[in-house]
DNA sequence: GATGAATGAGTATTCATTCAT
DNA sequence: CATGAATGAATACTCATTCAT
């Protein structure tokens, strides 16, 4: 019945929406999601507007998938089925694989963050992620879960931590001074131009590790 | 037609500026500036459409003076003209003051730090001047300069404070952990909701002035 | 506060809705709902696209809405609260007021058939009437309610007329025989070129009176 | 390859046709003309939308043999060249048959009114000639014909009857008055819901032709 | 023949901005 | 000063149609 020649089609259609999907991304990024238009989009994938529309229901649907598929890879990245438990090393680990992530999808967390600094967009994704938990989309609480799960991993990690030493740290406020060094580098990472900044990431990295481990 | 109303109009005139500024604020920070319409602004303030176009020439500009005011504010408080050296009290005293402006104007850096983290808005509405034409303070690059001055003052604190003692504390490692520290806070705290947090701000601060004084 | 100068701008907007909506129905009549464009309309009334959006929210809602006018009117016509029994001369006067009303709103009818031949719109409109029977906006049901009423009358009148008869005449296969030649007529009148067509409707009229009075 | 395939092929197409013009017919009375898509119609076929334009130039052309190929079809049931004469058995029997077209062509027909009651699609569609240019029977406006025919006939029929009657009736009106009780019960059973409506077609019909015949 | 990815002209709708009152 | 009706450029989205495979 159907001539569709092979399985190579699927492919090529796989590798079309990557393509429409990395574009918009880069550019929802640089100038924000609304000011994007479609027919950018289009231009800069080299296709027509009517084709991202084969693929997406809508620009919104559109930003919706390139958070889900990327998520999803953050998600493999961390490994989130392992022990829950850190050594030094994992933990030295830890941060490093962080900031290579951020450096990797550098572009899709400047998206991110953008976005979650808009109430209404906070609220969709990240409140509202009572969502039931047999969800595929794997969007809402894929948000919540992971800095759940980062921050339970890092409070039992400072609560070891600080039962060895004998400096008498809290190691909540451990847990929280580190945890906002972490969000203050990672946003002053994202946002600031690579050429032109002052601040030398990997060596910040280097002193923070040094600080916490 | 009386020189006296003529004074008040100009009080009553520089109210309503204010008040349709202060909408405009809340609702750009809540859901964006692209996303709010004027409509929306001139429902909220009580007013027409036509009237905020007697205030300001367009969109766009209304923007930029909200910025400008509220820099400008942002300026006094931080009395740029003193001496910039810093005691350890003065330290204290900063940090405090830094989120004392951030609750005081939540909504505005909230609005702030979403255009900073949109390539074009950066370019456009930070890099090139915000400062109105006809203003006497001129400032030619506001953000920059705040960002500087900060930088030197306290880059001066840290390594007046590191010769001191005794640790061989880097300075500049210092200062880096210190404003990192800082601007995750300042993050954290301004998109974080009130309400629902699991953070204690205060606490935070007295954690920061504690571990950097 | 407002200057909205008096109540004629209320009334000169209401002739402006009027405007529209009389042109729109033209339009849809002529080509169809779908097939007719927005901005056609706007064209045809003198006026932008846009304002058309000031006083319908959608097409959609303007299509609406006309039904709604002409269906309200059609009410009236009918003074829809009498008592419900029709004397002979009655009976003669309401056949007449039907065909009156299908000649002064001829371009209505003549949409509203056509709506009513399309599945959905027909399954939206009628069979879907059992809306709450407070409902304000008076579509749904309007409808319903009218041929209902209609036939309860009119079987009343051929119960009374054939009682009194001594033909042997069925009174339900006289009303349906009636009820068939009107909405036949009806159609025939609506669809015809009234330039161009054999038939003298008037005569028509004539004919069927005498035949059912 | 081989000479029968061939044959066989032509046969297949030949049903590839006609189920195509089964689905788009049923869709285009339901939904109308133009809100039918093209890819819905291939979706009910069960092909690729590519497909439906190897058998038709465009769904306008689509369209115009669906009318053609079903106005062929009523012309042959009405034997259009035998005498023209009409006893009253066989003025009965063209009435049942009249009932049973609408009955067997049933969506045919609702889409058919559907599109009389354009003014557009009645002057592009119907006047101008339905007829495929290729096809030699050559009626150029088959359903001016098919009118013209049909009520020539039953002028006839009503002429000779009342002559014969001493009832004074007026062939003129009695025609008239006939062919809109048929055009009226044609509607009616067309746009009724067969399932819900109250009326019993099959005794209309035996109503008609006893008052008429 | 058969497919469905790709196209792009066409259309409804939005919204900043203007201007007569 | 204040209004809100009016404008029209901008933009998301649709869908008939094409064509390489």
């Amino acid at each position: 019945m159907s001539p569709k020649s092979s399985k190579q089609l699927e492919e090529i259609k796989e590798k079309k929406r990557n393509l429409i999907m990395d574009h918009a991304l880069r550019l929802f990024a640089e100038n924000g999601f609304q000011a994007t238009r479609i027919d950018q989009i289009a231009k800069h994938c080299g296709v027509s507007k009517g084709l991202i529309y084969n693929y997406f229901a809508s620009k919104e649907e559109l930003l919706k998938e390139i958070i889900n598929r990327s998520l999803t890879e953050v998600y493999q990245y961390f490994d989130i089925n392992r022990d829950g438990y850190l050594t030094e090393d994992e933990f030295e680990y830890f941060i490093r694989q962080v900031f290579r992530i951020l450096k990797e999808k550098r572009t899709f967390w400047q998206l991110f963050f953008q976005l979650l600094m808009q109430k209404e967009v906070r609220e969709e994704f990240i409140n509202h992620s009572v969502t039931p938990p047999d969800i595929n989309s794997g969007e809402p609480d894929v948000i919540q879960n992971l800095e759940n799960y980062v921050l339970n991993v890092l409070s039992d990690y400072f609560r070891k931590k600080t039962e060895k030493s004998a400096d008498g740290y809290d190691p909540l406020s451990e847990l929280i001074l580190f945890a906002i060094a972490l969000k203050g580098l990672t946003i002053t990472y994202l946002f600031s131009d690579e050429k032109t900044s002052i601040f030398d990431f990997e060596k910040i990295v280097d002193l923070i590790i040094e600080k916490y481990k």
